[in-house]
DNA sequence: CGTTTGATGCTCT
DNA sequence: GAGCATCAAACGG
């Protein structure tokens, strides 16, 4: 029947490209997720873990399953899933997924997509579609009481999955640590 | 089409 | 004070 449960507290290289089908739910809707980026603990220059715990990075080193989310450009969120051993630092950016069920509060969240592929094609769109923001910070995504939950049965593959370079970066840029569906519409670039 | 630029505020130095 | 794991509007061809 189901396929495994996907382990968390493998490395985030491990459970990156295992989360390219599984499906996020958030308080405005559920997506099926396309695209990841796996963000190391000290050795990794990209990973806000790099510098040590800070205030805002704490949650990252907490158990895997902890979801983090922070505010980038003063005004999107990014959500991440904590990966690998407590006190690594490793963690999992979910960059575009596709929207399952209902999605007229998803639209509401993100009033501005003109098209159905701008509701959730990009790390800080999906969390506006979903509506997750820093209040949900520190939330397990394994809890199923939890407002942002993950459903970790691995999915059937929907696809070949493309391992690429990652986004964004002014370090790290060369690291192919970036999966995502290549059969997608929704991802965010190519 | 494609490329460039402005928005906006928190975090760490 | 500088720098963002981004997005959308404003440009130019």
């Amino acid at each position: 029947m189901g396929g495994e449960v996907i382990d968390l507290s493998q490395h985030s290289t491990i459970v990156a490209p295992a989360l390219i089908g599984p499906v996020l739910h958030g308080p405005f809707g559920s997506g099926r997720i396309v695209e990841t980026e796996a963000y190391g603990g000290a050795e990794d220059p990209a990973s806000h873990a790099a510098r040590g715990i800070t205030p805002r990075t704490e949650p990252m080193f907490g158990p895997a399953g902890v979801l983090y989310v922070y505010l980038i450009y003063g005004m999107y969120h990014c959500a991440n899933i904590v990966t690998g051993p407590e006190g690594d630092g490793q963690a999992v950016l979910i960059r575009a997924l596709e929207p399952v069920g209902d999605r007229s509060a998803m639209r509401r969240g993100r009033p501005k997509a003109k098209r159905e592929l701008d509701l959730s094609n990009g790390p800080g769109k999906l969390c506006q579609a979903l509506g997750i923001d820093r209040g949900h910070d520190g939330l397990n995504v394994c809890d199923p009481a939890s407002a942002v939950r993950l459903e970790l049965r691995e999915a059937e593959a929907a696809g070949d999955v493309v391992q690429t370079t990652r986004v964004g970066l002014s370090v790290g840029q060369d690291t192919p640590w970036r999966w995502y569906l290549d059969a997608s519409p929704w991802v965010s670039t190519r």
